[in-house]
DNA sequence: CACGATTATATGTCTAGACATATAAGTCAA
DNA sequence: TTGACTTATATGTCTAGACATATAATCGTG
């Protein structure tokens, strides 16, 4: 067989793309350890020769190694296998609906209280703000065929989110309603625990002093604040889980 | 200015090169609203025009939006922006050591039981493997300025990890040692929230019945337990921050 | 030996083409 | 109207070059 013949010719036997395959190997033999951490991988002219292909095809399966930190790249140095830092695991957190009705459980929802008031100074505080615009509180409760499943107590800038004024969170859950009107946020989520106090306790139907499990989410725009929520979930039977990956 | 000088010039004027500048472009478009999701992106040949450049240079920026979950790319159709799904957190879990000295604290280890056994029922079930073999268990505490940190509870697979059998865990915190022995692995956290027993409270330096934060991580390489790690950290104290990004 | 200047080289970016392929849209017959 | 066929088109991948740029290595010099 001529090394032409043999060569590309993309869509012929092997499905994969010939960029994907390069990727694929090289991935391969840095999750098994073949090479380790620190290794140096073949410059890219020796792959040129291996896969018989051009330097931009080798060039991008190596951009995407890099980009998904699993090698580093160095001028003149060349492409090395990345030492993995540290676990970072992604925790996805959907929408309350979501996340109830992909369990295969019947999703309830009430809105406990909602009001609409210039930010006091604590508000300003939690939403890192320091004008005083309109804000809403929202105190509502999440179940799942119709046991509490999480107690949310919310705050939406309205100087970032001004349409908000105009929705029915009786009918949507807000979380529901920012997910699917905000364009795009940026986050941050801070879990912690705590033990019910009296009012947690009754809105989720569980003993004061059992264990809660809590998020608190900021939510931005483009660097104005959206949204501050604190979520109790009951402890011991809620649970977080995230999935995937080494880097 | 006539249209060849206006041109790329790669490290001219501009510090970021075109394809990232494109990039940016749309992503910003993106992230302030402008393009709400499922607008149309315009078409490769007409940011080849806009930005006078070749299509690769156009595709190598969309190509990384569409890696981002930015954008769909549709054949025949074009690329649209996509409409964010989830919030999604990264929760980077780095080991112990570097968690606690990242806070500039000072960290300390301390190993309170380590024993090597063959796996009981409990052990199998706990690491999910069929198979009787060689297990490591150890309970160990991490602390950050002297204070309790942590409580670390670990099983450890030496059918999957025979390396660990000569590890020396009074030195070495089991989570160092696996990160850098362990080229690869795929992880599942499993976040609740507890009151401290007895046993924990004692450890952690706590009051029985205070909350605690629970992490169970299981961990494996290429289908292989690896280890299986509870971890006890003091509620109302500690913190899981998860940062970024909206998807 | 230490240190600054020079050189070689691997990666980073880009071009102007090419063919492959999925599919939206149009066409035509039943 | 509907379903089957055809066509146009935007993206997906690839090539064989090019110049830019950071930097490891080398070389000279004090």
């Amino acid at each position: 067989m001529s090394l032409a013949s043999e060569r590309a010719k993309p869509g012929a036997s092997s499905k994969p793309t010939l960029y994907k395959r390069i990727r694929l190997d090289i991935e391969t033999r840095i999750l098994t350890g073949e090479w380790p951490p620190g290794h140096r991988i073949p410059f890219e002219h020796q792959l040129m020769a291996r896969y018989r292909c051009s330097r931009m095809t080798v060039n991008k399966a190596l951009s995407e190694l890099a980009q998904a930190d699993l090698i580093e790249r160095r001028r003149r140095a060349g492409s090395f296998v990345r030492r993995p830092q540290h676990l970072s695991a992604v925790l996805k957190i959907a929408d309350m609906r979501a996340e109830i009705t992909a369990l295969g459980r019947s999703y309830g929802y009430q809105l406990i209280d909602c009001r609409r008031r210039t930010a006091t100074a604590a508000d300003r505080a939690r939403l890192g703000v320091s004008t005083a615009g309109k804000v809403i509180a929202i105190a509502c409760r999440h179940s799942a065929d119709n046991v509490p499943f999480a107690v949310e107590d919310r705050l939406i800038d309205l100087s970032t989110v001004p349409e908000a004024a105009t929705a029915d969170f009786a009918r949507e859950p807000p979380g529901s309603w920012l997910l699917h009107h905000v364009p795009w946020t940026e986050a941050e989520h801070t879990i912690s625990a705590v033990v019910a106090d009296d009012r947690t306790a009754k809105a989720l139907g569980i003993a004061v002093g059992a264990p809660c499990l809590v998020i608190d989410r900021y939510t931005w725009r483009s660097a104005r604040t959206v949204t501050a929520v604190r979520l109790h979930y009951p402890g011991e039977t809620h649970r977080l889980v995230a999935r995937f990956k080494g880097g």
